[in-house]
RNA sequence: GUGGCCUUAGCUCAAUCGGCAGAGCAUUGGAAUGUGGAUCCAAAGGUUGCGGGUUCGAGGCCCGCAGGCCACCCCA
């Protein structure tokens, strides 16, 4: 055993994982370039304030997750800063901070990164992990929740998945929610000595998450209980019918979801979540959002509406993993070159140098060992070609060895740049 | 934060009732001094997660801690 170890809910990602990763991120970028979201970037701590004001005090995300920075000498810094446990907050405090909401409306961005939040680890729960999170400030209007939710489905389809499922709510707004929130804790008490202890604690607390209990005695409770939906407000449920309603025009099918609700303060109205077809155990959520109507004010703004959001990369990655879409292979150079002369690491190293500067992916074995060795490590690197150097460069000449065809053939050492950047040409086509 | 199961070499795992810590794969070297993923031989690799206890003797039993997994909680 080691004698230091990643922290508890952090995880090296090895070449193979950090391959896999870089090319969701990869896709992410085009994705959102491709529907117009531009990229940024904010720090990865910011004012504990934003968080406390943005997620809402009272969540467990803010109450018991946050990871508190502790900096300097502590009596000189007035401020309390915190890792970043969602990239929302952060991302309309730049809004405001820069101006933003003088930029045309909606502001489309786009972001990928790392989250963190102290919660205690499972499989695919992680005090780090990563989100790809899009964002869509100041429009109002039922399209572009339609769009946001087929960015982030076009994603998933894209990375590989089979079509998720998507679940969908509207948990409505400052005009509706409070009453129906009263009502609902109403329903409750009047059966309060049925409830569970974990229950009554809830119904303190956050009376909504009773709707998405385990217990079993809720779910009988839950099935008599006033449901969001007929209480929605007029323009909630108007702003809900025309979600529902561009979602089938560009012909996204959904789960009306009433149990669908969401630990984050900031949400209005619609809520979303996706979940692989074959969902099983409790991480199952690869992916959510839904809109915030209210935290741009909550921040300091002018009342502007948003939407957004963010997919779990970590369980994209696990769910592709179940699905059996293949990890993408290791990069591996298109040649390595090689030597007779065990000792003669200087040569292999010009050459590999040549190569290099011709625009050839090439690593030079600069291990002290026989050719053979030299060889089978270049193979076992998946390498498409070795370049041997021996005595044929006193004619300025190299032997190129396909160790794919298992042929080989003298090329000219001037040439070689060239042969080379053909042949992995012809190679990636063929 | 609560409960259950687990932790032996880089990885996957053995080790009878408490009695000399092992194998396969991977790594390195050799067989083979200029030709590769195969084969054979060998080497190296360990505070058995950490700390304490019981015992003549602990990888195995007891207690504590850490880490992992599972469920809860919460969420991505």
């Amino acid at each position: 055993m080691a004698r230091f170890q990643a922290p508890r809910g952090t995880r090296d990602l090895l070449p193979i994982e950090k391959t896999a990763f870089s090319r969701l991120e990869s896709i992410a970028a085009d994705l959102a370039e491709r529907y117009g979201y531009q990229p940024i970037e904010t720090p990865l701590f910011e004012q504990s304030e934003v968080f406390e004001r943005g997620v809402g005090g009272v969540t467990d995300v803010v109450e018991k997750e946050l990871f508190r920075v502790q900096a300097g000498r502590g009596d000189e810094e007035r401020e309390r800063w915190a890792l970043r446990p969602e990239p929302t907050a952060g991302i309309v405090r730049a809004y405001l901070q820069h101006g933003m909401q003088t930029w045309p409306q909606p502001v489309r961005l786009a972001t990928f990164g790392p989250m963190f939040r102290y919660d205690r680890p499972q499989a695919g729960r992680f005090r780090q992990f990563w989100q790809f999170d899009v964002e869509a400030i100041g429009d109002p209007g039922p399209a572009v929740d339609a769009e946001i939710i087929d960015l982030a489905r076009r994603f998933y389809l894209d990375s590989g998945l089979a079509e998720p499922r998507l679940l969908l709510n509207s948990i409505g707004d400052a005009a509706c929610r409070p009453a129906y929130v009263a009502d609902l804790a109403a329903y409750y008490r009047r059966h309060e000595a049925r409830l569970p202890a974990i229950e009554r604690n809830r119904l303190e607390r956050n009376p909504l998450r009773l709707l998405d209990s385990k217990e079993p005695v809720m779910l009988e409770l839950n099935a008599a209980a006033p449901s969001i939906g007929e209480r929605l407000c007029g323009p909630c449920a108007e702003h809900f019918a025309g979600v529902t309603a561009h979602l089938d025009t560009i012909g996204i099918a959904s789960t009306i979801e009433p149990r669908l609700v969401r630990g984050l303060d900031y949400y209005t109205r619609t809520t979303f979540e996706f979940v692989p077809q074959d969902a099983h155990g409790q991480q199952s959520a690869i992916g959510g959002g839904g809109r915030y109507d209210g935290l741009v004010e909550l921040l300091g703004g002018r009342p502007t509406p948003g939407i957004g959001f963010g997919i779990g990369i970590d369980r994209l990655i696990l769910a592709l993993t179940e699905q059996g879409v293949v990890a993408p292979s290791l990069p591996h150079p298109t040649a390595v070159v090689v030597g007779a002369d065990p000792s003669d690491t200087a040569t292999r190293l010009v050459i590999a140098t040549e190569l290099r500067a011709a625009g050839v992916s090439a690593r030079a074995d600069l291990a002290v060992r026989k050719l053979s060795r030299q060889l089978e490590g270049a193979a076992r690197d998946g390498a498409h070609f070795a370049v041997i150097c021996g005595d044929e460069l006193d004619a300025g000449q190299v032997q190129l060895r396909d160790l794919e065809a298992g042929t080989q053939r003298v090329v000219a050492r001037a040439d070689l740049g060239r042969e080379l950047l053909r042949a992995a040409k012809s190679h990636r086509h063929g």
